[in-house]
DNA sequence: CAGTGGTCTAGACCACTCC
DNA sequence: GAGTGGTCTAGACCACTGA
């Protein structure tokens, strides 16, 4: 087995961006143990330290995870960056999600914003959905969704008779697209008329919009999505070190 | 020179202690180069490639800094932890810190919640401080911020004379406590009486409360702060990986 | 027990910075 | 050129897991 990218990189780069290619191909996936460094380290005809350097640098990226005497796993990295990161919880257990209901599911031609937020052409077949979630019926988040047409047509058919609480597991599980790292915004703003109805609450009423920016392990645009949350069911926390 | 804490310790953690101590007792300080891993690893008695190791998982965590070919210094995470990565930028230029202005600087006896936050007894004294920060004129945060008299005594002097914009540079200079991790919790929030006043807005107008306990590099608490910023003047960005 | 990751060592060679 | 960190190797030994 030979290493594909520029030998002019450092080698730990080099195997790097060969298991982070093995991740995306699903040539290993959640949940399933990797060979050992011994073994990896063979096959890639480096030697196991290097092996090691490179296996930990993607763990403490949260790609990988290592369990003593088990072996290495591929991380379902799917609480991490669920936008329930941003919501109090009350009301029921603390573990249960809250129930996903889909409000509008459509395809569209991108507007120039929109194609831009998902590196697309302006035009290009877009897949729109607008999405609440919800305790006992009290309604805590709404999303607006925009994903590629071209690269998750198998999610319409799916969506018509599942409502998943989690997105990620399904673009995974899907359509074969594995999610990685986001960038979220925040920012405080108003509800809207069209959220007001769904939220069950004033018109301008203070909430958080959230917009993010999710990106694969190739570092392509996968999904842009702009969350409210309602000002009271809003909380954050962050550690800075 | 022989390592403290428990022999039974991997070696990696007591050399990490050894050189979280150094830094906390201001062995070495900010900005100064550390000696090179090399006499550090012979000073220590153990090998090069562990005190790479140690000196490597400190730069991940912000505590160091390496580059390459100068050195290993010990980071001033002061722009990392302030309050104004918080606030959107706008009017003056993007790199002006705010002026600010203490409105009010007296020593109380602790409340049992404030006692509890900063970990001290119930009546310690404390300092409070009721600080604004403005940009021509427009406050864009207020901040009350409570310390433990004790340690940092020789901070109300100081402040008669002076009202830096960054408070953590003059803890670490003046009272010897150099800041290390926070925790920051983000709620909406209405604007009290008392602040509506300051940022001359109506009183209950949208804002966000960001509540943070700083520590330091022992773990202690240093200082706990309620900060307040006006709905439109908030904006944070997070990468989630 | 075999297989996994965790710890630690010793040393070679390269690349960058500053004088 | 001297001193620094960056890359890479080779191998010993330990600790945890599961059959």
């Amino acid at each position: 087995m030979a290493l594909i990218t520029d030998a002019r990189l450092p080698l730990h780069i080099r195997v790097r961006d060969e298991l982070l290619r093995r991740i995306s191909d699903r040539i290993w996936t959640a949940g399933e143990a990797l060979p050992g460094e011994d073994r990896l380290a063979a096959e890639l005809s480096i030697s196991v330290g290097t092996m090691r350097k490179v296996i930990q640098s993607l763990v403490q990226e949260g790609v990988l995870e290592r369990v003593h005497g088990k072996g290495t796993f591929v991380t379902s990295a799917f609480e991490r960056t669920s936008m329930l990161r941003f919501v109090r919880f009350r009301g029921p257990g603390e573990n249960t999600l809250p129930k996903a209901t889909i409000l509008q599911l459509t395809t569209k031609k991108a507007s120039g914003e929109i194609a831009s937020k998902l590196q697309l052409k302006p035009g290009a077949s877009v897949i729109y959905m607008h999405r609440s979630r919800s305790y006992d019926d009290e309604v805590v988040l709404v999303e607006h969704i925009w994903l590629s047409h071209k690269r998750f047509s198998k999610l319409l058919p799916y969506l018509q008779t599942e409502s998943p609480p989690l997105l990620y597991p399904v673009y995974d599980s899907v359509c074969g697209v594995l999610v990685h790292r986001a960038i979220d915004e925040l920012e405080m703003d108003s509800i809207s008329s069209e959220d007001a109805k769904v939220f069950d609450v004033p018109v301008n009423s203070s909430c958080m919009r959230i917009e993010r920016v999710m990106h694969d392990h190739a570092g392509d645009v996968v999904e842009w999505r702009v969350s409210f949350v309602p000002a009271n069911r809003f909380h954050y926390t962050v550690e800075i070190r």
